[in-house]
DNA sequence: GAACTATATGAAAACGTTTTCAGTCCATGT
DNA sequence: ACATGGACTGAAAACGTTTTCATATAGTTC
C-alpha cells in the first residue's frame, strides 16, 4: 500500500538506517545521500510520522485549546501561534472546548495521549480552579486566562487595571451609572469585574452587573431586558467583542441613541469598532503578541523545564471613540 | 517514564492482548473488564496513539486546510467542522497557508506523513488549477473553491448566482456604475468577478473592477485609491467580508455618504454588517451548513470509496440592508 | 461420552521508524 | 608496516500498540 523506507532503502540499494540518516542529519556520504534523495523522489516516498513519533518519543506537536474559536480574540491568538509554530517547525492540534469543562477534560486527556509536547491552553473558570491539583504530562502555558495560584507559566492582559482605565475615563465623561455585563465562564470575566468593582468603589459608584454566558446572543438577550427598565445604566461596559455585539444590538432594537442615552465600552479592537457608528471605545489586547510570546514561553520550557514559573501580564491600550463622547450636562435624565 | 499497556496487563495481572482488547471493544470477560479498568484507573494509563495509529493503520484524523483563518468565514466553516469531527470521534487538524501556495504544498505534504484520514480543503486559486494532476493519497473534499474539472467532492456556493442576485438588485435601487472590489488569490473570487461580469452585462452596464490580495488592508487601500478618483463607482460589491472591511474604512474616510454618495454590497453575514449604520446589503452563506456537510460528505466517502463524485452547491440568502438604499432620482450626479 | 463449536485468553508477530552497536574502510602518525 | 582513529554503513533492537494465531476451557449436539 504506502510506500516506506524500506522501499527507498531497496530502490536506493543502501541500507534503512542510511535512509534514516539522509532524511535526518546522521553522517551520510554525500554519494549515498544523493542516492537516497533520488530513491525518494522516485518512490514518492513520505515519512510516516506516526512511526517516527513512537520510536523517537517526541511528537513535535503542541495543542491549542481554546474556548471558543469563532471569539475573535482567540482566532487571533489562535493564528499567531499557529504561525510561530509552523516556523519552530512544529504542528499545532487545535480544539475547541465550547466553553464546557467536560468537554475539556476530554480535550485534555487526548492531548496526553497525543503526547504533545506542550499545550497552549485558556481554561474555563471551574477547571481552573482545579489546575493547582492537576498534574499533566506536557507543560502548560495559559493564555488569556489565569489564576494567582497557578503553577503554570502564563499570558495574559491586565484586567483589573484595564477595565479599570474603562471606568475611570466614564466617570471622566461624566458618567456615572455605569452598567457591566460580564461573562461568566472565564476567569478574564471575573477579573474584569473585580475591575469593574474596584473601579466603581474607587469613585463612590454602586456598581450593577449582569453575568451572562459569553455569546452574543446571551448578551443580546440580557441586554435587552435590561435596557427596558426604567433604571437602565447611562453607560455599558462588557469584557469582550461578542457580548458588545449583542449589547449594542440590544441597544439599537430600543431605539437607544449612542452615546447620549447609552455609553459603550468593551474589549477587543475589532475592525467593525470602528466602523460602527460612532465608533466604540475599547480596550485593544496584544493579541499577536500574547500568541506568539505564549508559543515562545513554551518553547523556553521546553527547552529548559527548570526554569522558573513566568506569569507574562501584558497591558492594553484604551482607545477612546464616539461612543463614551463627554455626557452633555443633562444630570438626572432618565 | 510514561506509563504504557504493559504495566497494566502487569498491575490487572492479564496479558497485553486482554487489555488491548478490554480497552478495544474485543471480546473479554466482565471480569477481567473490570480487573483492566481498575488497573487503567490505578496507573494512570493513556494510550499512546503513535503506536495505535501505527499498528492499526488508521488515524482517526482529518485534516482541515483553509487559507486564512481569521476570515470569519473559515473561522465559521472550521468551527462547524470541528464539531461535525469531535462528535464523530474524530481528531481535526488545522492548517493555516495564509493563501501561499508554497505554504499550501508543505500543509499538504504533511497531511500525508500524518496519514489523515480525509482532507477538508479550501485550496488557493494556483494549486487549485493543479488538483486535476495531483494524486492524494486521502479523500479530499474541496470547500469554499472548486473548479469544474477537479474529481473531488466538493461543497460551495453558488457564487455567480450570488453575486448575479446582488447586481440586479443594486440595478433595481437604481445604481448604474457599479464598481466590483474582488480577490485575486481563490476560485470563489473568481467566480464571483465573473458573476458580477455577467451581471453587469445582462444589464447592459460597464463593468469597472479591481482584484486585490484577500485581506482588509489591500482592500482599504484599493478602495482609498480608487474613491478618491472623479469616476469613483455609485456603487461597490466586494467578493468578502474582509475586503468590505477594508472598503468601508476607506469609504468613511473619504467622507461618502452611504448609500447617498456609495452604495455597498458583500458577502457574509457578519454581525458587524447590521450594527454599522446604514447597515450593510450582504450575501449570506449558510456557514454552519457548509462545514457540517462537508464533514458528511467525507465520512460518507470513507465509508464507500466508490461513491460518484458529489458536488454540492449551496445557495445564498439575500440580506437588504441601508447601505443598498433605492438611489434618489439624481441622474447624472458624480 | 465423543466430537464439535464457540468463547476467552495469551504469546508473538507486525506496523515503520530511529538509534544503538558493531563493524569496515581509509587516512594518518609513528 | 602497524596500530590508532575517524567517518561511514548495515544489522538488529526498540518504541507501544493491535491483531493473528494457537490453545485452553466450557458448552452444545449427536
Amino acid at each position: 500500500m504506502s510506500v516506506s523506507i524500506r522501499d527507498v532503502a531497496r530502490v536506493a540499494g543502501v541500507s534503512v538506517a542510511t535512509v534514516s540518516r539522509a532524511l535526518g542529519n546522521g553522517p551520510v556520504s554525500d554519494a549515498l545521500r544523493a542516492q537516497v534523495e533520488a530513491a525518494v523522489k522516485a518512490t514518492g516516498y513520505h515519512p510516516n510520522l506516526s512511526a517516527r513519533r513512537l520510536r523517537s518519543q517526541r511528537s513535535g506537536t503542541i495543542g491549542l485549546v481554546v474556548a471558543d474559536i469563532r471569539n475573535p480574540f482567540f482566532t487571533a491568538v489562535a493564528h499567531a501561534a499557529e504561525d510561530a509554530a509552523y516556523r519552530a517547525g512544529l504542528r499545532l492540534i487545535l480544539c475547541n472546548t465550547e466553553e464546557d469543562p467536560a468537554r475539556e477534560a476530554i480535550y485534555l486527556g487526548l492531548m496526553q495521549e497525543e503526547r504533545v509536547s506542550g499545550l497552549l491552553f485558556a481554561p474555563t473558570r471551574l477547571t481552573q480552579k482545579e489546575l493547582p491539583r492537576q498534574r499533566f504530562a506536557y507543560p502548560v502555558v495559559l493564555i488569556d486566562r489565569t489564576g494567582p495560584n497557578s503553577a503554570h507559566d502564563s499570558v495574559t492582559l491586565d484586567n483589573h487595571a484595564a477595565m479599570g482605565a474603562l471606568i475611570d475615563h466614564l466617570v471622566e465623561q461624566g458618567y456615572r451609572r455605569i452598567g457591566g455585563l460580564f461573562g461568566k465562564t472565564s476567569n478574564t470575566g471575573v477579573e474584569r469585574r473585580n475591575g469593574y468593582l474596584a473601579g466603581m468603589l474607587a469613585h463612590g459608584l454602586t456598581p450593577d452587573y449582569r453575568e451572562v454566558a459569553p455569546s452574543a446572543v446571551a448578551a443580546h438577550a440580557e441586554a435587552t431586558q435590561w435596557l427596558a427598565r426604567g433604571d437602565r445604566p447611562e453607560a455599558l461596559v462588557t469584557s469582550n467583542s461578542l457580548l458588545m455585539t449583542g449589547a449594542m444590538k440590544a441597544a439599537r432594537e430600543a431605539g437607544l441613541r449612542i452615546p447620549e442615552q447609552l455609553a459603550l465600552a468593551g474589549f477587543d479592537n475589532e475592525s467593525w469598532t470602528e466602523l460602527v457608528e460612532p465608533g466604540i471605545t475599547v480596550i485593544e489586547q496584544p493579541v499577536e503578541e500574547i500568541g506568539r510570546t505564549a508559543m515562545n514561553l513554551l518553547l523556553e520550557r521546553l527547552q529548559n523545564p527548570a526554569l522558573p514559573v513566568r506569569k507574562l501580564v501584558l497591558g492594553g491600550r484604551c482607545i477612546v471613540r464616539g461612543s463614551t463622547q463627554a455626557r452633555a450636562s443633562m444630570a438626572g435624565v432618565a
